[in-house]
DNA sequence: TTAAAACTACACAGGTCTGTGTAATGGCCG
DNA sequence: CGGCCATTACACAGACCTGTGTAGTTTTAA
């Protein structure tokens, strides 16, 4: 008890104390394993990634890699709940903020790395996926989901539930149809889906940058 | 040689010359193999299914099926190939055919053993997968949307290549979103924006069973 | 009946995987 | 300094995988 008294006051300059240090660089180790698992695992797929593999691209021995999780089910988990990060708050009108999810997935199908849903990718890899990863990409989807519904609340729209889920529906649709045909373009069609039922609802679209001329889909 | 000859006159009654027999039991023991990998790769997925399984559950000798196909590769390409079955000519009109395969879903995402599309599943499961089976997925894609395509051209819409490439975003979003959510209403959402692209594309829909009612979506 | 073809059981090679056991090493903290 | 903790290398168990080799048996066909 005295020992921990003492404990409590290091008062020495800004270093941290010894056990906090110790979380620290604990966390940071942590980090750095999911920042590996989630490229290996999402470009390679969890079933071809052995946790050997990951140990060795971190540079860590496998026994350590077990000493921060207990499980590769485990480490699968942590990997889809990092990958299942909260959109950030935005200021831009509601409108364009719906719009500009769907514009952005034009670049995200480009992207070099782009290998689909991790959660549909890792759903379809394992059959007998336990509870935890299950409930986390319901999740997720659901998160996105009330993302958009939030969106179209504030824009007025008669059913945001549905015209949510929707949307939710094209871009879903968009990014099998991008893993499997790899055709980055069938993001327009989504963006002009969205739009098109948008209209339909009632939602004032604006102008878009060189609207005149688009009348071709594909 | 006179043996030969001898052979080739058997006549007796409707016998299939021996070489036909020889075939047909071939065929339909390829054919058996074949149920059985659609079935056990579907359902448990590509990776988690050994070759010994399928020849277990067959009941044949893991050596016969090496026998049928070379590799567990060609077995998985024809399993998908399997899957690529073109869709049955309907004397329906065409956006009848149009609205019902979306009303079709539906039942498809409760059935028992529904897991997703097999397309895409196997693209997750696969990343390094042969160019045979991205071929076979892509063409399976490809061939869905031509299928709309047909439809709406016949509908006189204006852009029938770009419709028929947003009502298969939909459809394939509502797979993928069953898939994960094991929620069979999302069929319904995909219909209702089925219905509202269509009728934003000026095609004049049938009124539906009871449709004074059906206001909600969700 | 006889010969060839197909099929069987079984073992095996060579590789993968997850997870653990062990003994030695290094660094940090009191 | 002395003890503790994390980490390491390495081996290993036990299981799975794909594909092949072998030798014996059944089926089929002339």
């Amino acid at each position: 008890m005295a020992a921990r008294a003492a404990r409590m006051a290091p008062a020495l300059t800004t270093d941290l104390a010894s056990a906090d240090r110790r979380e620290s660089a604990k966390s940071e180790m942590r980090a750095r394993i999911l920042a590996t698992a989630d490229r290996l695992f999402y470009h390679q797929g969890i079933r071809a990634v052995g946790v050997d593999t990951v140990a060795d691209e971190v540079g860590i021995s496998k026994r350590t890699l077990y000493n921060y999780f207990p499980s590769k089910e485990a480490l699968v988990a942590a990997y889809l709940e990092g990958r299942a990060s909260a959109l950030p708050p935005s200021d831009l009108p509601p409108v364009e903020q719906v719009l500009g999810s769907f514009d952005r997935l034009e670049r995200y199908f480009e992207s070099q790395g782009f290998r689909g849903c991790p959660f549909v990718n890792a759903i379809a890899e394992l059959s007998d996926a336990g509870a935890e990863i299950n409930k986390i990409a319901i999740d997720f989807k659901e998160g996105r989901r009330l993302w958009y519904r939030d969106l179209l609340v504030r824009l007025g729209v008669a059913d945001p539930d549905g015209l949510a889920t929707q949307l939710r529906l094209l871009i879903e649709g968009a990014i099998a149809t991008a893993l499997v045909s790899r055709n980055a373009k069938v993001a327009r069609s989504a963006g002009e889906a969205a739009r098109a039922l948008l209209a339909g609802a009632g939602v004032q679209l604006p102008v878009s940058a060189g609207a005149a001329k688009s009348k071709r889909k594909r």
